[in-house]
DNA sequence: TGCCGTGATCTGAGATCACAGTTGCAGCCG
DNA sequence: CGGCTGCAACTGTGATCTCAGATCACGGCA
């Protein structure tokens, strides 16, 4: 063995805290957790197995995040948008999603215009699950082959907050057959958005993204379930 | 005292951990945290009277908003960005920015428009000074009156961690003269900018905006002290 | 002189504890 | 029956400790 040998790989072990942080981030982008959500850092731990301070590392980070709320009693909470809050959100969204979109379509290498298209038949798959969690993550999956397709890693950054604040809305524990239709509705959207892409149409592309998120916003606000 | 006594405001006390949050995002912009500056939570501890809890609590959140970074042997630094990624960073807050700029423009109450004034005064004020860290700190006072005249509470928490991970590289500890000429420079653009919010013309605030980010980033890029 | 090994020191991560604030519930009184 | 009070339990925050990994300095050997 020289120091030529390039089969060796570095070992990165995750730390505990960040194991929690990815837990959370999970349960905020699928919809477990729920906007008014209470989170109990004692609670959190010990059904995570782990002691309370990876917890608390993970919360702080979310919090820095906007993702979640330390509210005046101090509780830890997912936050509780007004309609108002969440057509801000949408706002800043669409300005920043549309942009990787255009980035992407202009940008995107050949293998990762691949990427995209697989992403697009896994998505057409899990659409045919009972379940709708796999369509979600589907989803989420996709629209991240397509941003990090932009080239640029601070934007995606900024987008993967926005959708740590937007998950639990979005994703509100609709009946299983509604929240499975509701993201079908993104097929159409995710149809044009390849086309554009592969025609190297940072307009389209662009347009297909804004279309997508407007529905799904326009979705939730026409339900009245957020408060005024 | 009854309870349309509107004279008692609640007591609400910041954490030791916000406050050393508020602390360290200070020097971030202050640039007295340079790129790659190591950050012992001991060494801080100690330094602001406290024990390691609050300022692990801050540490995690500006790990969180991408302006710390935890390296791989578990040393917590100053990002140290190449030129590429401190372009993308720069790209970003463009179109963020100018984003807000426009938005401020067109949405901008009279008080606001006020205080805008107030901020460019005080910028001008602040030039005088022999010491560059009231100018800096003015600049980025003005920079926020505006972004918050846009009515959009995502659109500064965004640009509030973009300001975060640029403060180190844009104030790197330059000569108190270059530092303050440099800052100098954005007295033309902060004119325009005050001009187009009046007018309420969203495109020359917008551009203004632009001018004044790209002006100081390419002063950056001029002085090839970024890694390639 | 350069490299390697060893020991000391420093460091972040995780665990545990204490404290003070908050909440929920039960009981009592008007 | 409603409101108030008291108490127990829960909670986040901060303090302290331990552990394991990383780094640095020094000494010995080729």
């Amino acid at each position: 063995m020289t120091s030529q040998d390039n089969t060796i790989t570095p070992i990165r072990v995750a730390s505990l805290a960040s194991q929690v942080h990815d837990a959370l981030a999970e349960m905020l982008l699928s919809g477990a957790l729920r906007p008014d959500d209470r989170i109990s850092m004692r609670d959190l731990a010990e059904r995570l197995g782990v002691s309370v301070m990876p917890v608390r590392d993970a919360v702080a980070r979310l919090v820095a995040q906007q993702a979640l709320v330390v509210l005046p009693n101090r509780a830890v909470a997912v936050p509780l948008l007004t309609r108002g809050q969440f057509r801000d959100l949408t706002e800043v969204r669409v300005h920043n999603e549309t942009h990787a979109a255009a980035l992407a379509a202009r940008r995107a290498t050949q293998a990762q215009v691949a990427a995209l298209r697989r992403a697009d038949l896994a998505f057409e798959q899990a659409l045919a699950a009972a379940d709708a969690k796999p369509a979600v993550k589907a989803n989420k999956d996709l629209h991240f082959v397509l941003y990090e397709a932009a080239g640029s890693p601070v934007l995606v950054e900024v987008i993967g907050a926005l959708w740590l604040k937007a998950g639990p809305i979005i994703n509100l524990d609709l009946e299983q057959d509604t929240r499975r239709r509701r993201t079908a509705v993104s097929r159409g959207w995710h149809a044009r958005l390849l086309q554009a892409v592969e025609a190297r149409d940072a307009q389209a592309a662009a347009d297909a993204v804004e279309a997508d998120i407007r529905s799904a916003s326009e979705f939730i606000l026409s339900r009245d379930i957020l408060p005024a």
